[in-house]
DNA sequence: AAAAATTTTTAGACTAGTCTAAATTTTTAT
DNA sequence: ATAAAAATTTAGACTAGTCTAAAAATTTTT
């Protein structure tokens, strides 16, 4: 078995790596681990030894297939959890990524298997976020960010690419919650903030921050 | 907030307190958590240190209020978590207890207390023990061993002394379940075995062994 | 293409929790 | 009441994961 750090290592290897191309620097590890570099550079000796990263010394750091077979049933458990969280115990999505960071570490094959049946294997985590497979494979979504959207068009939230509790509040607070319908009603041309009719019903402004961290479809 | 080990010797110390009258030893708490003495001494001396428990060179050691306050908590938790996996997930009494030593642990007020709210605010954990209060007070429950009624008298199984897997395991495979009604119809003098009639169906012979963990009202 | 800046790695140290072996204290047996 | 046995503690070492400071490699700037 492997030890809640590698997990979390692994994890995070694999979020960096989605979301740029190429290599995954130690410093960028180090930061969203918060840890230093010098730590980091230790654990990535230990992981390639392992052979769960590909890695030559200063030139970053790619998974192997274990190393993503790993990361995704990691981030498959605190998926699920999450559902849990809000869908059965009542919890906001603000509030479901801390919790589901200890859960996720819960070792039991059984455990998640039987979760994800009494949850009625669901396929999206209360923000959006798709759910790895249990075999290891993260399906492929297509969004676009509210940002993107042309006048005129009606789209629904589908998820958020900002996980901070503060931002998932602020939504919560202006009504932009998973589902809704947003109506693009008009994109200024200076800040490129964006006016919205939600649900057919208010009108909303939107800053260019906020819709750019949207995910529509 | 306590280590995921300080809890578990906290938790440790509380079922051997109860298990005897006085203080707790070292090699008992060594045995349990399947460490060596030396370790139990240590972790022992940081616990005095942080007021968990009353310990005095060599004379063993007791929780201080603080230290069962938190032991009871623990325990809260992992009986909680015992009931959801079963209740809810459909685990056996026999295997719950493994993944709750794990769950026990996640650090939520929060968790626990809507977990407890799903499950309807359950009194007892799959195997009838008494869940502690939120506020940290554990139910006094008077049950009485199998192996200790009358002939002739009829009780019900409301709990067991043995917790582990086999002993389970054969429970289920005897069909002497949590709540099954038992009619002590005779007691075999030499081995001090019983014969019994369970919900008025079938008959069984239950080895002393067998009785003296069976808890019954 | 060399110098400067940045990034990464190494070296050495620290903590929590564990271990073995040795020393000490308590208990039991004579 | 002493000797032997058992239990407990201390001493010193190990591992995983972290840190700071220094060294080395890479990248950027000039």
């Amino acid at each position: 078995m492997h030890s809640f750090t590698e997990e979390n290592y692994l994890k995070t290897i694999y979020y960096l790596s989605a979301r740029q191309e190429g290599e995954v620097t130690t410093n960028s590890l180090a930061e969203m681990t918060a840890t230093k570099a010098a730590s980091v550079s230790d654990m990535l000796r230990k992981l390639a030894e392992k052979q769960l990263i590909h890695y030559k010394k200063y030139q970053g750091v790619r998974l192997t297939e274990e190393g993503e077979r790993l990361a995704l049933k990691v981030i498959r458990r605190h998926r699920i959890w999450e559902v849990f969280l809000s869908e059965k115990l009542g919890f906001g999505w603000d509030e479901v990524h801390e919790m589901a960071e200890e859960l996720e570490h819960i070792r039991s094959e059984d455990l998640v298997q039987k979760l994800d049946a009494f949850l009625g294997y669901p396929q999206f985590d209360p923000h959006g976020d798709p759910i790895p497979s249990p075999a290891g494979h993260m399906p492929t979504v297509e969004y676009t960010k509210l940002s993107e959207v042309t006048v005129g068009e009606e789209v629904q939230v589908m998820g958020v690419l900002e996980h901070s509790p503060e931002f998932l509040q602020h939504l919560d607070k202006t009504g932009l919650n998973l589902g809704c319908r947003v109506l693009v009603q008009d994109v200024n041309a200076f800040d490129k903030s964006v006016s919205v009719q939600i649900n057919h019903e208010k009108t909303l402004f939107v800053s260019n921050e906020v819709a750019r961290n949207l995910l529509v479809n």
